[in-house]
DNA sequence: GTTTTTGGTGAACGGTGTTTACAAGAGTTC
DNA sequence: GAACTCTTGTAAACACCGTTCACCAAAAAC
């Protein structure tokens, strides 16, 4: 199977080395300190050899924002896959508070993801693991029923557009979703729950609360409540 | 009135072209660019003579936060001054409205105050500007009533902490607040809202909603008139 | 008129990304 | 095995960065 030259496998062997001395950098000491030199000096090795394996600085920070996503997917997987029952919206708020620990036990990583005015295409791995872990828990949750009437027409085009993204998602996972489990109304919810999800962690993270929360935990449980409430989920969502 | 030296006039006016000089580069070529030399280069000077100014490059970043909020908090007022009619949600709708705008116009300035791991103390003018703005609107709708119940008990002593900040934001313009006008339902809704406003607008300067939205303002106005009806505005926010 | 304070300079140190010319080794070909 | 190419490293150099230091001229204070 290892059809690998022994060339090829020292050459993935230094990348390797190269991804890992760079997330190291970051997490110990920000963004600033992932630098090409302090990156060879960690290998033992000069700047300029790195030129060998990426084009530019820039290039290999796009890498980590790529690994990054991709090892925050990983635990987010992880912790879903520990939450066993068979509940949709106990399994939601595990991946949330997944989410939301992540964040806090990286937020150098955290702000390199998501808080960086975005490269002009923005092509990364984001999209796709979001798809991947939000797919499937919308496809299991057949209960909820949102009016679509509810949905301002103006955002139909683009939600239209989500929902077919979201279908070929699942497809992967040999799931085909009927339109009543995928209507625009809960597409329309998972956008929000995006956004209130996302800015409190970002919140918490950038310390951007008007004031001072002594222990935020319950804040973001209040609001996986209610917004498990206005998805869908309130039926299970008291029992945690 | 104007006691100022000579020397103490031709220093504020070297320091207020520092600062312009540190928000050019700013905006247009991102925080990175914001270099002592590239300021000196402006100004026609060097760049050791800026240690004359601030201690260090740190300072100087600070001292553009500050400034930023301070701009932002004079955009956002214009913008709230220029909303008439006397509904308080319509204030409320402009002053997000203004926030949303002043972001994606300055997505560099939003980057670097609202989106970059925190300093320790995080002392900032931010929050006084966010006191300033929502005060006198929270303070004007008298009209909405939360039930105190549905606000989980942990929550109870910060948010009986930050109602006490914005009784006194209140009160520096001289308006007193009853209880019943400024409750913990009502605080528990000022901060949800501001997870939802925070998070929608950096998701947007930043892309990373899962998808491509085509034109992210109705989904804004969506989202805000939601907001408005949960936090107690229904009744007018339906005229925009 | 002398002294002190202020706001500037230029040189220097060690750091950065990047380019270039060059060398040594691995792999390939005859 | 010799000759050749390709790969991966080096060292030197360039221009930039934050920061410190010694120095200096002009303004202010006395």
């Amino acid at each position: 199977m290892t059809e690998a030259t022994r060339r090829e496998r020292l050459r993935a062997e230094t990348e390797r080395e190269i991804r890992q001395a760079a997330r190291a950098l970051l997490v110990e000491s920000g963004r600033d300190a992932v630098t090409l030199r302090a990156i060879a000096r960690k290998l033992g090795i000069t700047a300029p050899a790195l030129y060998r394996y990426y084009d530019s600085h820039d290039a290999l920070l796009r890498q980590l924002c790529d690994d990054i996503c991709a090892d925050m997917a990983t635990a987010l997987h992880t912790d879903l896959a520990a939450e066993t029952s068979g509940q949709v919206g106990c399994k939601v708020r595990a991946v949330c508070h997944a989410f939301r620990r992540w964040a806090l036990v990286h937020p150098q990583e955290f702000a390199l993801v998501f808080a960086s005015p975005r490269d002009p295409l923005g092509a990364d791995q984001f999209g796709s693991v979001f798809l991947q872990l939000a797919g499937p828990l919308i496809a299991s949750n057949q209960t909820a029923d949102h009016a679509e009437e509810e949905v301002p027409a103006v955002l139909h085009e683009d939600l239209v557009r989500f929902q077919q993204v979201l279908r070929d998602a699942v497809a992967e996972h040999g799931v085909t979703l009927a339109d009543e489990v995928l209507n625009l109304g809960k597409i329309y919810h998972v956008v929000q729950s995006w956004v209130r999800l996302y800015g409190h962690v970002a919140l918490e993270v950038f310390g951007r609360f008007p004031f001072a929360v002594s222990n935020p935990e319950p804040m973001f449980d209040s609001m996986l409540d209610q917004m498990l409430t206005d998805i869908g989920f309130e039926e299970d969502s008291a029992v945690r």
